[in-house]
RNA sequence: GGCUCCUUGGUCAAGCGGUUAAGACAUCGCCCUUUCACGGCGGUAACAGGGGUUCGAUUCCCCUAGGAGUCACCA
């Protein structure tokens, strides 16, 4: 290899970014970034139909939010500028005149119709190089006549292509079985597969990484790198995301979008290690790893041939990980909103809050319903007081309750402490074990069978006032239920 | 349909001629325990099928089956 490694990733502006797109540009990235190589972005936007407004500003959003640094591109500049297809419009007419000449290349002003004509029983259809065998002459005299025309490229129609993919080895075609594509469209656009090429080989780009879907079509791209005379890249082709076994991940099933993930509460270190592992998995067989380790392992001889199926139950629970390894700070910080959005917006100490929900949440949009019990509090099943397991029941409860409610009133505000030393006090006086307080508490002050906290967290939480009022409701409940 | 590629548990995946075929997620069980979690320990579960090559195939070759991609004036 000689020279410094260059890798793009080239996304089109159309749309929201795909979980697909972001691995192939994670990976390019990281190739370039274990070579000590150069990472740049291109957009890729000659298709003037399919563009969407304020894509552009996604794919910036989106690589930062990911923690994916490019070196050059359109935002940040470079010294193979410009970085936007769009405007380096004129350049691959130039190109394409130039293989014309060198015979990489003609001419083509068939209509649509005679295209049409060409195709076969099967539905399928080759061009014929009709207009390869127009002489020159009468090429300059079409053209000057202002008629319409196309570029296409002239493959050989004997013998065979081959290159070897760094993760798939020898790939050979046989040019027979190649199209004469098109090059430059009639309103002298390039198509991506000449773009691409005249792009690649002027920004010096040393390795194309990119999805296999392209694995077949890459010869011919060679072949146009051959008929310039230009070194050919090396290639990566990687295999694609699945959405199920015969599904591939795309846009279309619409649940695919970096963006939307976030929105779900996963940390973007979280999405960027999992993908990662999609697809590729380091020597050492280590899973939750930083950028800084991802670029330190990443080889390409890790890469897998075959496509993997997104599973986003390992993401959450990776994203899991991620949050366990917050502070109770960090995870305010991060997870702000989510308070925000929730019942209890404004109330209470998140902070303390935090602490419990750290280890029980896998997902910031947990958070919401984990949280708003703290303000609604609704009638529940007093049948939850019996609990097998810590030989607790109805009557035991009752009398735990009633002792709670003294013992609390005499407190002057709570804290964890002081909360401790009452229980075991109300343990004395009901007769019970102090783990039949804790859950009896636990349950009467939250009606909720599942909370992020035990009996002590869950009254300081909500504080003296509330909790005997929860209590009061629950003794009722209870005496109720024991009438019957 | 032609061409290109792929095929290890439910999922992600190690493995690159000789292994009791790793590990992770999920699942199940146990322990810990103030619910729920966290944590700890353990279990179930895989080389698509058939031929070769070889002393020996998950590993190499061929065939079959299945899957994916591609056959555009889309990228």
């Amino acid at each position: 290899m000689n020279g410094k490694v260059r890798t793009r990733f080239a996304p089109s502006p159309t749309g929201f970014m795909h979980i697909g797109n972001l691995r192939t540009c994670l990976y390019a990235y990281l190739f370039a970034k274990k070579e000590k190589g150069t990472f740049i972005l291109r957009i890729e936007d000659t298709d003037r139909e399919r563009y969407v407004e304020g894509a552009v500003d996604l794919i910036y959003r989106t690589l930062e939010t990911a923690g994916i640094k490019h070196d050059e591109g359109p935002d940040v500049g470079g010294n193979y500028g410009p970085y936007i297809q769009s405007q380096r419009k004129e350049m691959y007419l130039e190109y394409a005149k130039e293989l014309v000449k060198k015979g990489g290349a003609y001419y083509c002003f068939c209509s649509k119709e005679r295209l049409e004509s060409l195709t076969d029983e099967n539905g399928n259809r080759k061009y014929d190089k009709h207009c390869l065998s127009l002489s020159e002459k009468e090429v300059q005299e079409r053209l000057s006549k202002g008629e319409k025309f196309v570029i296409r490229q002239n493959i050989p129609q004997k013998g065979e292509s081959s290159y070897d993919d760094m993760v798939f080895g020898h790939i050979s075609v046989k040019n027979e079985d190649m199209e004469d594509n098109i090059l430059i469209k009639s309103d002298l656009m390039p198509t991506y597969n000449f773009a691409n090429v005249i792009d690649d080989h002027t920004m010096g780009i040393t390795h194309v990484i990119r999805g296999m879907e392209y694995l077949s079509s890459t010869p011919k791209y060679n072949l146009i790198y051959d008929a310039f005379g230009w070194e050919r890249p090396k290639y990566i082709h990687l295999p694609p995301i699945m959405k199920d076994a015969n599904r591939k991940l795309s846009k279309r099933y619409g649940d695919a979008n970096f963006e939307d993930f976030i929105e779900k509460g996963y940390l973007p270190e979280a999405i960027v290690n999992y993908i990662a592992l999609l697809g590729w998995s380091p020597k050492n067989n280590v899973e939750i790893m930083s950028m800084q380790e991802l670029i330190e392992h990443f080889s390409v001889d890790g890469i897998s041939h075959s496509p993997s199926i997104f599973d986003e139950e390992k993401m959450k629970w990776m994203n899991g990980e991620y949050i366990k390894k917050l502070t109770p700070e960090e995870f305010v910080k991060r997870s702000i909103s989510y308070f925000e959005r929730s019942k209890i917006k404004g109330k209470y100490d998140y902070t303390e809050l935090a602490k419990l929900l750290i280890t029980r949440v896998s997902l910031f949009s947990e958070i919401e319903e984990k949280v708003n019990f703290l303000e609604e509090f609704e009638s529940y099943d007093p049948e939850w007081f019996d609990n097998k397991k810590m030989k607790c029941d109805k009557e035991l409860s009752l009398k735990i309750i009633k002792e709670s409610e003294k013992e609390l009133k005499k407190l002057d505000g709570f804290d964890e402490e002081k909360l401790q030393c009452a229980v075991e006090k109300i343990a004395e006086k009901a007769e019970a074990k102090k783990g039949q307080v804790y859950l009896t508490l636990r349950l009467a002050v939250t009606g909720k069978q599942s909370t992020p906290g035990g009996g002590v967290e869950m009254c300081n939480i909500l504080g003296k006032e509330e909790s005997l009022k929860r209590l009061e409701f629950s003794r009722k409940l209870l005496e109720n239920a024991l009438k019957n």
